[in-house]
DNA sequence: CCGCCAAATGACAGCGCTAACATAAACGCC
DNA sequence: GGCGTTTATGTTAGCGCTGTCATTTGGCGG
């Protein structure tokens, strides 16, 4: 009658539940199911089966909040759609692989508003480690991060001083090395195709490095093309019929990223230039998409997987906010590829 | 001497330190916090003011324990680098803006025991809903689910039962309409290039339509290609090349997704193949790749934001696991498109 | 056969928060 | 002006688990 729970599932299976089954206290159940502690074969061969029988599922919030540690990770990313980022999310799961860390992601939309908030709310989860795209934060933001003593590292790029930790490529000198690539390959005449950089500040730092390349040879950005929203292939298939139409002497035209880039040899296709030979094409990336082409895209290759994989695993080998900055750069390679 | 807590922000600031700047009791703070019951505004303000100076962030993990609802959702989805669960999940993500809730995504691999594990792990968590992508689980997998008495909607496909709520279309009926159409423009020496369906079962069902539809009209495929692995651009493209290498006749070739097709294209484009005048082509998904080709893909729009959206609205629209299944037909549309 | 140590188990408090029930003022209303 | 009613706040008792101490038991050397 007095029954301090209702019969069956209505709350749930507790530890007390899989506890009165195997006739042992709580403590010992959670011990065995954290192989934490010295156990008895026989014990531990009864409370697994109560275990089974009983169909329980450990309440991580209980065990979080009583031992001050969430084993989450907390990510976050301007996109997903954009899929250099689902690739730094592989990269961050093959390294939490095994190691009974979940990741929490979450998505800014490019804001660094939204940004700020998704940091307050994934603080609140009491996460061991934060990962988070970009060294570009609010104040406030910035200070949520500090203030929480979570290890975080900022990824993506190095270009300037991260938090704690910062893993990525140095977006401004892969721009300065696209210049001087296609300057050795005797481009002279260049143009560039962009996407909003209000948002995508990396690729405003590769273009400045570009320009900053050519200056150095004297040479000029002679036209530029920037499409007011995200970067996609159709963006990039009109941007570069529109610069085209305003200067027909181009001999280069830099991107500000492969889909862009796609976008453009899809324009060439469609309009009978040959890549190369017409008209060189240069992206940013690396992707599939893009080596997949039938003209396969000269580009520079980021290693985004591993991105991820360092990140988390350089955050997880710490127990602490560590003292010093670190930079970890995980570098480029530039693709030679059929477009340029 | 015999401060309760260390000084500081060694074990971080709690609704007690609040309520104590703030003069108010605790509940009063987290009532504050949650906007429950009337308050005033002078004590709102007060306590407002001393959340400001502490950079008190709530802990969830308590908050969750205490009042059993931890505004999680969870989702698995098979893969982030197929674009469509992005897709997906933007779609999750705008319905559950503002509403408080934060997704929990995790990844299968298209692998059904770690969807499993991922499920028990999600679980742990108490999630309020659930979202997978797919109806085929283990035994196992369903049995928790069920166990856990969390509203559940398996997304993507409608082709069987599922525990409670499907969303997505039919893809067996959108293979057969895709028979149909291609039969009503007079094709008839059919190809199938398609990739590894033990993982990516929904491509199987729309095989498995298409071979339904040109059978009631006694027409065969006569050629069959798979690429053992997951459907990329570069395996459309090798295949597409596998296959005419095969059989010279074919007038259609069928791909199991846009990927796959679109790398078809570029095989097209690179052999001076033509599309559709020489050889028509058709995938599926109407992915931005494939709209934005030189001759963009004739193919099947499946609406993955829709459904995303859908059915975190539906989820979240009731309080319980409803007693009677449902099933939501986000619908597709065959975009004619220039290749078939 | 005693004392001592390690192995195995348990009691208890408390993590930080919130639901549920008080309580205490302030406000009409006839 | 007594009574219900709102509005604003507080008190109490957990949520389900784990850290920190006991406590119990058996083994074993002397």
């Amino acid at each position: 009658m007095g029954a301090k729970r209702l019969a069956g599932r209505q709350r749930g299976v507790t530890l007390a539940d899989v506890a009165l089954l195997a006739q042992v206290s709580e403590i010992t159940v959670s011990r065995i199911l954290r192989n934490h502690g010295p156990i008895g074969a026989d014990t531990r061969e009864r409370v697994m089966a109560a275990v089974r029988e009983t169909g329980y599922v450990p309440n991580r919030l209980a065990g979080g909040l009583a031992s001050s540690g969430s084993k989450l990770v907390g990510v976050i990313v301007p996109s997903l759609t954009n899929i250099v980022f689902p690739e730094v999310l592989g990269g961050i799961r093959s390294a939490l692989e095994g190691t009974g860390f979940q990741a929490v992601i979450a998505v800014s939309d490019y804001d660094l508003d939204t940004e700020q908030e998704l940091i307050a709310s994934l603080l609140a989860w009491k996460p061991e480690a934060m990962v988070i795209a970009g060294l570009d934060h609010t104040d406030m933001a910035r200070a949520m991060l500090v203030g929480s003593g979570v290890r975080i590292a900022e990824v993506m790029e190095i270009d300037s001083q991260p938090i704690d930790l910062a893993v990525g490529l140095s977006h401004r000198q892969a721009g300065f090395d696209t210049g001087q690539y296609l300057l050795g390959r005797g481009y002279r005449r260049f143009g560039y195709v962009g996407h909003d950089w209000t948002s995508d500040h990396r690729a405003r730092l590769r273009h400045d490095g570009l320009v900053a390349a050519l200056g150095e040879a004297k040479v000029e950005l002679v036209e530029t093309c920037r499409f007011e929203g995200p970067s996609s292939i159709g963006a990039g298939r009109d941007m570069l019929a529109q610069i085209l139409a305003r200067r027909r002497d181009l001999d280069v035209v830099v991107f500000s990223n492969d889909d862009m880039a796609t976008g453009g040899v899809f324009h060439c296709l469609g309009a009978g230039i040959k890549p190369k030979q017409d008209l060189a094409l240069f992206g940013f990336n690396g992707l599939d998409v893009g080596q997949a082409l039938p003209t396969p895209l000269s580009t520079v290759r980021s290693n985004r997987f591993l991105i991820g994989k360092t990140a988390i695993e350089k955050l997880l080998g710490q127990r602490e906010r560590p003292e010093t900055r670190e930079i970890i750069d995980t570098g480029y390679e530039i693709i030679t590829g059929a477009t340029a």
